[in-house]
DNA sequence: TATTGTTATACTCTATAACTATA
DNA sequence: TATAGTTATAGAGTATAACAATA
């Protein structure tokens, strides 16, 4: 917990310089980039960013106000929002990611080596799939809070 | 970084439910039984806590105003507040512990063999040590306010 | 002068509940 | 009825800067 804690300290502040971006909002800025097409429903989005929907609303808000990302209606289902990337968006990521791998290279990757590195990725993923059954998703919650 | 972000709305939710504690409560109390005489310097658990020291002073007197801490002057230095767990706080933390032990069990150790432990507790104690060397201090962040 | 700790203040983030709208 | 998303509202946590006190 402490090196997860650290780490998002110094990526936060790296992102915040390079980029003027908060933690949360490069996550999903760059979560967004990887999808295909760059976009994403935004119930998908709050589910695999551990959000509430509120708090994924707010966030998004603020990349939208920012230009960075646009949300449009989905075409299949008319309830749906479809988050998508921007252009600048993809600028200002592509602005921030080489301090980015830099500061994880420094802070991370330089002092494991390579099988440490995959043993952690295959470690690591184990517990984040255990975990999620074991936490609600931002959907999960609401059903309970409405049903109870 | 997935991995501890829901490991720690797990152990959130538990210690919020057994002891009415927010995590940053539980670390920094848990902090304190394990420190010897159950006491420690405002400054030393900021830094070790990766808390600004007004951040810990609200923790603190949080803490304190419902039992678990009572802070002191430190004999050998009248500047400096030492905080000490209260019989009421190590109370809290018994209530607390074995459902917390439960959660960490079944949320990471149970996905996990023994060696695969082992090689989190060497890889992730390295990563944060390296980080400490990164990420400034709270003492340190406030020297470098001064000065600049 | 430098260090320790607190407090006033402001801001970010997150969540719950209420609301609107569509399936 | 159930699901998707937003918003109003409230609250927790943190940090910066100013302050008081001691080394």
């Amino acid at each position: 917990m402490e090196a997860g804690s650290l780490l998002q300290l110094l990526v936060d502040d790296q992102v915040r310089r390079d980029g003027n971006l908060s933690y949360p909002q490069f996550v999903l800025l760059a979560r967004l980039a990887d999808a295909p097409d760059g976009r994403m429903r935004m119930t998908d989005l709050a589910d695999s960013a551990v959000h509430s929907r509120s708090g994924l609303s707010y966030q998004a808000r603020l990349l939208e106000d920012a230009g960075l990302i646009q949300r449009t209606p989905s075409p299949h289902d008319d309830r749906s929002v479809t988050a998508a990337i921007t252009d600048a968006g993809r600028d200002i990521l592509a602005r921030v990611m080489p301090g980015h791998l830099d500061a994880v290279r420094q802070g991370f990757f330089s002092v494991l080596d390579d099988s440490q590195v995959e043993a952690l990725a295959v470690t690591l993923s184990a517990v984040r799939d255990r975990l999620r059954t074991l936490v609600p998703s931002a959907t999960q919650r609401r059903r309970k809070a409405a049903g109870g």
